[in-house]
DNA sequence: CGGCATCCCTTTTGATACTG
DNA sequence: CAGTATCAAAAGGGATGCCG
């Protein structure tokens, strides 16, 4: 769903669906907000991503200043990710959401493959 | 980024990231949270949708019983659209990110197409 | 380990023309 | 007016292989 990248935007809510729209990203968000985490383990707790997809998800998510990537020059490579202040607030704005479709799965009766919620 | 269609999800974020993950539907809710609409007052509204997308995007959130969809049986053909009850606390849990949006456009020095925001 | 590059397929979105 | 049908383009996504 990303599609435009950047302006013009129709309405304020157009510009965060902008930042938010890719497939993974708000799956990424629910991650990082739990915690930091490292490229590997972020992989191991979204079933079903391909490393590419999440590379470059993540880079997206890099350039927009929702997320902040370290690099730590070791053997084996280190690199880890965590949000910034924007991705906090970002990710903040997301509970209401987050709340609605958890009223919905339980409507219909559904639950999610992770624990948590 | 409609992809799966109901289950299964991740968590609930991804369930409501299910719904409204056409690239018009956040901007068809904030249209139809004004006010009702018809179909040809909602194309207008919002500027670069084509009419099978729009009628496909509408159908897709009819049957998710976000939107309500009624026809009068006349000529020229009226059909009206507006939210359901989940439709309205749907859009409702997408207020706090419009906000994110909003300050996010303001920070980056770029405004909406259309006034209101 | 944490990538990037390449190739390929599917889904989504779009332009246009046509109909009740 | 409010769509549907058809055709076409593009974006998203995935599999694989290579590299420091």
């Amino acid at each position: 769903m990303v599609r435009m990248r950047n302006p013009p935007y129709i309405c304020a809510l157009d510009a965060a669906m902008d930042v938010i729209g890719g497939k993974w990203k708000p799956l990424i968000l629910w991650a990082l907000d739990e915690r930091l985490r490292r490229f590997g383990e972020l992989r191991r707790s979204l079933p079903g991503v391909s490393e590419k997809v999440l590379a470059q998800q993540l880079r997206e998510l890099e350039a927009d200043g929702i997320v902040r990537r370290t690099v730590y020059d070791e053997t084996p490579p280190r690199v880890e990710y965590d949000l910034t202040e924007e991705g906090a607030a970002l990710y903040a704005a997301l509970t209401a959401l987050g709340e609605w479709g958890g009223r919905r799965m339980r409507q219909l009766d559904i639950t999610p493959t992770h624990g948590k919620q």
